[in-house]
DNA sequence: CCTCTGCCTAGAGGA
């Protein structure tokens, strides 16, 4: 889009328009009446609805549509929301995760699901019966105990409505009698203008419930109550049309908000059918209906308010104007000032903070009076430190989701034809539905998909993936989405949201995987409420922004119980000193602990004794890390000692042997059944376990804990990290900041400073800091390097039997012999490996009698691992775990080989490679045997590379390039001239045989 | 220049 020409009097804009990249096809689009005042840019992705006449077209008041950034889709509820305050709307947006529910929310759920389920045929018993069910069932008990109302309330509340479902059935459904039938005045937008437009309304059939639909034609989505058969009779006629029913079950205000909502969704429906022209509004507590006529007025300003509310979601950040194009944030839609709507906002924390944090640093910044002292009083809680914490990892969280915005994403479903996605591995289409459907539980339906023709395509969809199916066809564009359960052969089973089986048999479906930025949405939520006015949050500002020193109590007499003394005596029998330290450090802690653990020191076993000896003093314990596998790591560990647990999570995420532990198994297995007894359940678990992200859950609305544990915290970026701190009274901080930061993909951000962890912001707070220096993985060798490049001679090996330890190899004289026979030289592999037809070579080590098994292979890069893996014997792929460094993190293996993979002569080490935190990872995996591939004078033209290039000459164990070598490490400080050439030799000889 | 894990969500009602 190209803005032409601007004219002030009469607002209409020119626009250039192309669908192709290059400008040489152009049209020509003119915005009429107040269609000009829509914020389209240069550059901007529009979708237009109208006519094209001799390459122009026209948007006026009375035709044509302009949707503005189309792909992103914006719910009816959204835009509904945003009549009153787009500010609000927008807020909602980023800010998902504030908004509490109420009791009369939730009483609202159930009744739209009492409701659907009824269909159009029903007795006051059955409703009765059905209302029970639900209420007793397990699908809302979580919820109940979060509000903490008890399961007969709620069925008081809702048996007062169920007489107006049969009351809206007799009025509504299936020939009314006479006396029943309701006359309404309803204008079609195809109606004659002298039609008589008094009808009665017959509802025959709900074809669906809940349908859920995208419409990337209007930037439309939305999910609708009831899809309905309807007959409309007329003095004139019948005329039969599919309708959307809306559900609502609060006040009968029939209000702007309320009948936009079915406005949105006649357009929505558009995208499965013919347009409805008109819906319904189906108040509850009534049992009354109201048409709601999609007319051409309505749309076109609702589609407006979607452009603009479009607008400000995506243009949230502004380069500034000074030389250096820092890139700065935008303002919010503007702050309105309605006292009574302000009063009961449920984003009124966020609204202030934005203002106060962020707008009141902008310049021409426009604050109603009346609000500057509510702004003033509602954030005086907050230092300008907290405020400059606040804009800061907003900035750095809107850059860091902007950074994906176009490779990934919803758009890639509808943009990209299956074939095409399939390439990445994100998408798998051409799959027809076999099997039954099989309903698993309330709204959860076990499917089958298969491929129709051909071999399944190589896919990235995993067990417990989120998927998006859709049809191949545009109609049935997200008409489910759910999980996957299992992937076999060509065969892939989904837990879906809706069953499928009532569409045509023949349907051609595609699963796209669903990607999506959930931490930043958790990221703003924990950052949002740590700048609440609450003695929770107030503590942790004081602590991670203000860095208050961390406070100690003087004698462990005083927290350890008599009791106890015994017991944790004997767990820290099993621990070695630097580790007993740690435990003593943290049951003195009055605010926070941070233990480094150093690879290979034993994080899990400390980890493991804290928890007990915290349970064995009484106290409870959060305990948690970034992902499901290093949760259930430690669960594993933990299991084996006498010590339950209450693991929060979804089921397909957690191990199967920790499945036992979670609370759909524990519920299932105890049949919990009432809100009592869930309540029961939570409050007898003092420990608990989840991911940083799964704090979401309802337990933490009311419980707090002791102590909380976050493992691989150096990991974790601050904002998510904090999510599970809110819940207890004091933390300890796990990992080791010079092993790999959080990933942060936007380089700006990173430069902001958003790969700071907690645990290396807190670090600077030395008193609280104790380190894991015993590491039982390395032999001395191996644990040398790390010790040079980063640990300052700190790590220590746990035993000599650690230190000692080589590659046992029974078979190791036979391949010796084998070898000299074959090539009546040992140095035969070392030939073929320079050997210029040998581009690539894979060391078989199958020989000597290692397992496969203890041999890992690693490389920062995915490509590189391809390679390998496709020239390993097809009997080792699987067993010789070839993983990138990153994945490596945490692990270990018997040997380990690294390929550094960099060759040139410019010096050009790509980012990767420069990341000291990255090698240090790569250097400590090995417990027994280490071999690095690499071209050493390309390696050395990074320093920490150049300083471990040179400890490995010095220490002779360097190969066969060491010609090469001196001429580039030579000059290194302790680098002898020819290093013990037959030292190097002795190694080469050494991988050999390996 | 290529390293990747988290999460159920659109709408439940109030004024």
């Amino acid at each position: 889009v190209k803005v032409l020409q601007e004219n002030g009097d009469d607002p209409e804009k020119h626009l250039t328009i192309t669908a192709s990249q290059s400008l040489d096809d152009t049209d020509l689009c003119i915005l009429k009446n107040d269609w000009g005042s829509i914020p389209v840019q240069p550059g901007d992705i529009i979708h237009l609805e109208g006519e094209c006449k001799s390459g122009t077209w026209i948007i006026t008041r009375d035709s044509g549509y302009l949707i503005l950034y189309p792909d992103l889709l914006l719910s009816g509820t959204t835009i509904s929301n945003s009549i009153r305050c787009m500010r609000k709307a927008v807020l909602s947006e980023k800010f998902r995760k504030c908004e509490s529910g109420t009791c009369q929310m939730l009483i609202g759920t159930i009744l739209h699901e009492i409701f659907q389920k009824t269909g159009t045929n029903f007795t006051q018993e059955e409703l009765q019966e059905l209302a029970f069910r639900t209420i007793h069932g397990p699908k809302y008990l979580k919820e109940m105990y979060q509000l903490n109302v008890k399961q007969h309330e709620i069925m008081q509340d809702i048996e007062e409505y169920l007489p107006s479902f049969s009351k809206w059935a007799e009025g509504f459904v299936h020939r009314p009698t006479q006396t029943n039938r309701i006359k309404m005045q309803l204008k079609l937008p195809s109606d004659d203008s002298k039609e008589d437009l008094s009808c009665n309304i017959e509802v025959t059939e709900f074809l669906d419930i809940e349908e859920n639909i995208w419409s990337p034609r209007f930037g439309l989505k939305g999910k609708i109550d009831v899809t309905a058969a309807v007959k409309i009779h007329r003095r004139s006629g019948t005329q039969q049309k599919i309708m959307p029913l809306e559900l609502k079950t609060g006040k009968e205000s029939n209000s702007i908000e309320h009948r936009s909502q079915v406005v949105l969704y006649t357009l929505l429906c558009q995208e499965r059918r013919v347009d409805p022209e008109a819906g319904f509004l189906l108040y509850l507590k009534t049992g009354n209906m109201y048409p709601v006529c999609g007319n051409r007025m309505d749309r076109r300003e609702l589609l407006k308010l979607r452009n603009q509310l479009a607008f400000y979601l995506l243009q949230n950040v502004c380069k500034s104007s000074r030389e250096n194009e820092q890139t700065q944030l935008a303002s919010l839609p503007p702050l309105i000032s309605d006292s009574q709507a302000c009063k009961y906002c449920s984003q009124k924390h966020n609204c202030v903070l934005y203002s106060r944090a962020v707008e009141q640093q902008m310049e021409n910044i426009f604050i109603p009076p009346d609000m500057g002292p509510v702004i003033e009083k509602e954030t005086e809680h907050l230092k300008a430190s907290h405020l400059e914490y606040f804009s800061l990892w907003y900035l750095m969280l809107t850059l860091e989701s902007q950074y994906g915005k176009n490779k990934k994403g919803y758009r890639n479903i509808w943009m990209m034809s299956a074939s095409e996605r399939e390439k990445a591995g994100d998408c798998v289409g051409n799959m027809i539905r076999v099997e039954r459907v099989q309903e698993v539980s309330d709204g959860q339906y076990l499917h089958w998909f298969q491929r129709k023709n051909g071999t399944m395509v190589g896919t990235n969809l995993m067990l417990g993936d989120r998927v998006v199916v859709s049809g191949e066809e545009r109609t049935l564009l997200g008409i489910s989405t759910g999980y996957v359960k299992e992937v076999s052969g060509n065969k892939i089973s989904c837990l879906l949201d809706r069953n499928l089986s009532k569409l045509p048999k023949n349907i051609l479906f595609r699963l796209d995987h669903e990607e999506g930025h959930f931490g930043v949405d958790a990221s703003l939520g924990n950052l949002s409420k740590l700048m609440e006015d609450s003695s929770a949050s107030e503590r942790l500002r004081s602590l991670i922004i203000d860095f208050c020193k961390p406070q100690f109590i003087q004698h462990l007499s005083s927290v350890l119980p008599h009791e106890a003394k015994e017991t944790v005596a004997n767990i820290l029998k099993g621990l070695n000193k630097p580790q007993k330290q740690a435990m003593k450090q943290v049951l003195l802690s009055k605010d926070y602990t941070l233990i480094v653990g150093m690879p290979g020191t034993g994080k899990t076993t400390t980890i493991c004794a804290l928890v007990r000896i915290l349970y064995a003093c009484g106290f409870s314990v959060l305990l948690t890390s970034f992902t499901h596998t290093a949760v259930d790591n430690l669960l594993l560990k933990l299991a084996r000692f006498k010590v339950g647990f209450l693991r929060l999570g979804r089921a397909q995420k957690i191990h199967p042997d920790i499945q036992k532990f979670t609370e759909e198994e524990i519920c299932r297995s105890k049949s919990i059944k009432t809100v009592a007894q869930l309540e029961e359940l939570y409050d007898s678990q003092p420990i608990v376990a989840t991911t940083c992200m799964g704090v979401n859950h309802p337990v933490f609305t009311r419980k707090r804990f002791d102590f909380c544990i976050v493992d691989e915290a150096s990991q974790i970026s601050q904002p998510v990290c904090l999510g599970p701190l809110f819940y207890s009274h004091r933390f300890v901080l796990v990992g080791d900041h010079q092993q790999l930061p959080p990933l942060v993909q936007n380089a700006e951000a990173r430069d902001l400073g958003m790969s700071e962890s907690l645990f290396k912001r807190l670090e600077r707070n030395k008193n609280a800091v104790v380190q894991l220096t015993v590491q039982y993985r390395m032999n001395s060798k191996i644990m040398s390097l790390s010790n040079k490049l980063v640990y300052e001679g700190k790590l220590e090996c746990g035993s000599e039997k650690v230190s000692q330890a080589t590659i046992n190899l029974p078979y190791l004289e036979d391949v010796k012999l084998e070898l000299e026979l074959l090539a009546n030289t040992s140095e035969t592999w070392l030939k073929e490996t320079l050997d210029p037809n040998n581009p690539v070579c894979f060391l078989n080590t199958e020989k000597a009698g290692c397992k496969p098994s203890d041999i890992g292979i690693i490389s920062p890069y995915r490509h590189q691992l391809k390679i390998i893996t496709d020239l390993m014997p097809s009997s080792y792929v699987g067993t010789v775990e070839v993983n990138t460094v990153d994945k490596y993190q945490g692990r270990d293996k018997s040997i380990i080989i690294v390929s550094f993979v960099r060759n040139n002569n410019d010096g050009n080490l790509g980012e990767l490679l420069k990341d000291w935190r990255r090698l240090n990872v790569a250097i400590t995996r090995a417990k027994h045997k280490l071999i690095m591939l690499g071209c050493a004078p390309s390696l050395c033209h990074y320093p920490p590379l150049e300083n471990l290039l040179c400890h490995l000459n010095t220490e002779a164990m360097i190969s066969f390039l060491d010609m090469l070598l001196l001429d580039f490490v030579g000059a290194g400080p302790s680098s002898p001239g020819a290093a013990h050439p037959s030292g190097a030799h002795e190694h080469v000889y050494q991988c050999n045989l390996l």
